[in-house]
DNA sequence: CCAAAAGTGTTCAATCTACACCCATGG
DNA sequence: CCATGGGTGTAGATTGAACACTTTTGG
């Protein structure tokens, strides 16, 4: 039985759309960006934010355009969660959608209603509305792969902005995780870090002694993200430039996790006082 | 500015296609199932097993159906890796493909070459040959999954029988992770651990001493995995059967890694007592 | 008796946890 | 001067890594 030469798939096609779980920190609660549906199917409810793929468009590059249409913000962290194809999660067609996650920074979105949502908010992850579609399942993994990794990587820091005290550094952890940590043994774990260092400034502000200023500093570790392209000498070397940024980003701080958690504490402190030079 | 009232979503939809990369154990080195082509693009070279998702069915639901016209079996450990979606990583269309894992036993599959494929073996995941589209970049995040989850989960126990020795066992982590691990030290291990338990039984063979059997005992454990399904609680309702047994016991495992994680050396103790009597 | 794999304990270093008080500032 | 959040050290438990020899069997 010869295989059929259709080169042309000739099956009917899928749509596929791209979903955002968008993260911020906002009144010390972990937050999601959700939108009103100004639409039918669901209209009036809440779901997240997305939209189709464009058939030439790479799906990292959507959920890019998506979060710049709905936050007016690029080059934000953006990491896929995952495919979710239930046949009937959307009661109009077939549709798959992969989902995404980004973090940003509340104080630099100016909400702001599109042209296919009544209303757009910040909601606590753990105060959810009813939600649209299977949209509450991809939040939830969304947020499990969001508190995994933020013990194994960096990506806290995208919460903040570029300087912050190690006071708000434990707050992202607090909320992201819903639980508190002690502040001495947290401190003492910021400070074994070797990409975070003190800037010398302080902040000022309410009636309490100054707190010291921080930046993450990527640069003392820059020889290593060769090791973490590894995995790209792969075909595809067509991709997006902003796929490509992204990847790398993730990579390095993959390997700086890796390198950070092989570290012993003495190989840690000397790393530290190199950096310091 | 009005909004389209298109549900039915005009423009063209890509196309969308399951890919899998199948795990075994043979030889003492971690295997992945590859099929040559026999069809272009790409014909004649080595590639994943794979196809396209029928139109009304769901993503998990394909990649099973590919499972068992490539290897003959079902019911076995299936995960998402994620969604691959560069535009141009298939020459004819759009595709995007969206790649699972699967672990199976090599000695219960019967490697036959199917309509689309000119031959099927498996290979050493160190010594791929040149691979078909994007295939190379999706089996090392197969394989960077399985390491992870190895260590979290059981599903080290995937790759044997249901009765095995703990030297098996010992090869499965060694293959997987490409390392040696002290044998003394794999052990202590894996007596620590809650869901495997001796089954009195001997294995004798070998001019040397008979090895104790262990078999894997979820049964002491049942009660957690409520806990786990709370991630369920979504909309669609009317998934699969297979797909929510799936899902159940993946949540299953991960709630009975997140328990193991969370308890002392003395809890422990107490808990291999309760379970031996 | 020999080859081959099964089985077993201890020590040391690193890491994690719990825990309570003094410090600097603004009002 | 006082309320507020910033900042610090230590002891005990747990974990992880390194390391060598005895036991049981089949041939």
């Amino acid at each position: 039985m010869p295989a059929p030469p259709s080169h042309q798939y000739k099956h009917p096609h899928p749509a596929v759309a791209v979903d955002l779980v968008i993260f911020t920190l906002q009144d010390d609660a972990l937050q999601v960006l959700l939108i009103e549906r100004g639409l039918e199917p669901f209209q009036g409810q809440w779901a997240l934010p997305g939209g189709f793929v464009r058939i030439n468009e790479g799906l990292e590059a959507a959920a890019e355009r998506e979060l710049r249409e709905e936050t007016g913000l690029s080059q934000n962290y953006l990491e896929q969660i995952g495919a979710f194809g239930h046949p009937d999660r959307d009661p109009r067609e077939r549709v798959i959608s992969v989902a995404f996650y980004a973090i940003v920074s509340a104080d630099k979105v100016a909400l702001q209603a599109g042209s296919d949502a009544r209303r757009v908010a910040w909601r606590p992850w753990r105060d959810l509305p009813a939600l649209a579609f299977d949209h509450r399942e991809i939040i939830h993994a969304g947020r499990s792969r969001l508190v995994e990794k933020m013990h194994r990587t960096t990506i806290a820091l995208e919460f903040l902005p570029s300087e912050f005290t190690l006071t708000e550094l434990q707050r992202v952890f607090e909320s992201v995780q819903g639980d508190s940590v002690d502040k001495r043994n947290f401190r003492k774990w910021a400070e074994s870090l070797s990409f975070i260092r003190p800037t010398g400034k302080m902040r000022r502000g309410g009636q309490h002694r100054p707190a010291a200023l921080y930046r993450a500093n990527a640069k003392a570790l820059l020889p290593i993200p060769n090791a973490a392209t590894e995995t790209k000498t792969a075909a595809v070397e067509s991709a997006r430039k902003a796929e490509q940024a992204s990847a790398y980003r993730k990579g390095y701080e993959d390997a700086l996790a890796a390198m950070h958690r092989s570290f012993t504490e003495s190989e840690k402190a000397l790393l530290r006082s190199i950096n310091s030079r």
